[in-house]
DNA sequence: TTGTAAGCGTTATCAA
DNA sequence: TTGATAACGCTTACAA
């Protein structure tokens, strides 16, 4: 038994050549104790001798000891890290919200686990399974589809999770929403209220939850104020400035400006409205005197730009706090409760809203 | 021993009531196979029967079986995770780069560990060993300061790291940097040859090396040009719009603009060079026609600003592909050469500059 | 106060 | 072709 002990640290002591990562075994060893002396030592746990605990602590600095996480998780099914499932890394809407979130993070020691799913149900499902298999003890995502397959996986998975920039219709879950029904309300009332009655939908992909509910809260206001909803005005793109571009040049095509059935522009994301103020400067039109134009999120460079763009704020730092708060909130106290949080998003006036009245 | 392997799956049988991950014992008892087999079996190992894997495949899908990474890491040192170290997720600039280091992820199923250190050593100090902790296979990170003890910590730990916007003086270290010094030399030289003589640095925190570099490009392109360096022209800053915003506010104080003692800015980052266009809607002065600006990154909003701002280009996208693909190679080729690179930043000329000449 | 041993979910080696 | 077993680094009863 004793020899056989004695070989195994033989093993351990003939790796000297590569540099190992020091395990809580080789601080045993320096220190002359059992490894799970150490173990104790290193979480100040007060059965070990005070004497001992600093020498161990001492040596285990020294050598720069850090835990295996991956063993420590393994062993209790707590990994101190969280995942964030979004669609786009690059949009700044995405970046203020998991901004706040890595600062809390921070604060409370947990890592985060960042995928980008690009607007594609396939490989949403591959990273929830990604998240799942790294042990995360939450999950906090923005899903394509709240009605998809993805959303019944992960409560069924008994993952810890909360929902943001959507509606899923399950009772058992939480999540944050901002209204994007009243969004798109608030932005074609608007619209409306200045004397526009041909109005130009930019939405998202047509799969898109959030483009479901943006329709919606358009064709509320339309309907509201009597006004003819016509198909052609409703068009579905990728959420870039790109392709916000490329679908206001593809729209005009041959036309010159005056030949356009429409007056504004209501877009689901400020990028497709800067896509919108790029297409001007290419096709030469002027916003707001040709066509006006509003957007949606209120990210920090609208208000810059020339003319600074009317949008609809969207509270992302709530959005962020709230979620990641209750994330936490529900890992660190078994309260099962479900927290369903609805923002209501603010109309900010600025100039590319033309006054037709 | 027959029996105690039967209590064994006893105590697993009796836990029924709280749904548990399933893990390759649950398979091989549905199987009626071993564990082993099960697991030889998943990675298609030819060594067991076709029809047993054939077998088993259709039951780990059917009970949603998907690995345990933790155990897995545990076993290989092999995570399939990277870490992201930033100083500032909600700027637009790292925002481009960890996208496609993101989307490359994606690809070679690699999954991303992102922290943001917000300019604080010991945050980063912090940050770094949590990559450690958590076995990442490589790192890509942004330091605050090349000569910290926190890059010596990285390099004595093994880990395979890229350094990305600084310049390490360490051989043995993989790196890619945009040239800060002739971004820095670029801007003021601009300046310089539209007739501004009396230019103000609005550079980062002083501790950056960013801003270091940033400083003697700065200085050196006004030694090219004799002139006179002025302290009080020399500002340091925390990176952000506010902190923009705030310093030129402090620096105007109960000054008028004619008594002002420049007539130009450069700054480190488009950030703080959004944060003058904010004192000047605030101040009442006027870009270019009071005051020019030159900023650095060429971060999207840049174009769409009023005037659209004059500033330097840093190839975002190249900074991510060449770091993450550098690591990649690293790490699945064992080749220790290491790769340093230097790219070059443009000057994009937009309308923020007066001409004085 | 310290040490032993089992186990977390895998992989890999060896035996059957 | 399949199964038993040890090991990865840690936690945690339990024994000494």
């Amino acid at each position: 038994m004793s020899t056989k002990k004695n070989e195994k640290k033989q093993t351990i002591n003939s790796d000297y050549i590569a540099p190992r990562k020091v395990t809580i075994k080789h601080i045993a060893k320096l220190a002359g104790v059992s490894f799970s002396t150490v173990a104790k030592a290193l979480r100040n746990d007060p059965v070990v001798n005070v004497k001992t605990r600093e020498k161990i602590h001492k040596i285990a600095s020294e050598v720069n000891y850090y835990p295996n996480l991956l063993a420590k998780g393994l062993k209790n099914k707590k990994t101190k890290t969280i995942g964030i499932i979004l669609n786009d890394l690059k949009n700044p809407f995405y970046s203020e919200i998991y901004k706040v979130i890595g600062d809390i993070l921070n604060e409370k020691d947990y890592t985060m686990l960042l995928c980008d799913s690009n607007y594609d149900q396939k490989l949403e499902r591959k990273n929830i399974i990604t998240m799942l298999s790294n042990g995360v003890e939450g999950l906090i995502i923005s899903p394509i589809n709240e009605s998809s397959d993805n959303i019944k996986f992960i409560i069924e998975s008994g993952l810890k999770a909360v929902f943001i920039d959507s509606l899923p219709e399950f009772h058992n879950i939480n999540y944050v929403y901002v209204n994007h029904e009243r969004a798109a309300f608030l932005a074609v009332e608007h619209l409306i209220l200045n004397g526009h009655k041909h109005i130009l939908l930019l939405n998202g992909p047509e799969e898109l939850s959030s483009s479901q509910h943006f329709l919606r809260g358009y064709l509320q206001a339309l309907s509201k104020y009597k006004i003819k909803q016509e198909e052609n005005l409703i068009t579905f793109n990728d959420i870039s400035i790109e392709s916000g571009a490329e679908a206001l040049k593809e729209i005009f095509g041959n036309k010159g400006i005056r030949e356009v059935d429409f007056t504004a522009i209501v877009s689901l994301s400020d990028l497709l409205a800067i896509g919108v103020y790029e297409a001007a400067k290419e096709m030469h039109f002027k916003i707001p005197d040709n066509i006006s134009v509003i957007g949606y999120d209120n990210i920090f460079a609208t208000n810059y730009m020339h003319p600074p763009l009317t949008t609809v704020h969207q509270p992302k730092n709530r959005t962020g706090l709230y979620s990641i708060n209750i994330l936490l909130d529900q890992i660190n106290s078994d309260s099962q409760e479900c927290k369903k949080m609805i923002i209501d998003p603010i109309l900010i006036e600025r100039e590319s809203v033309r006054r037709m009245n």
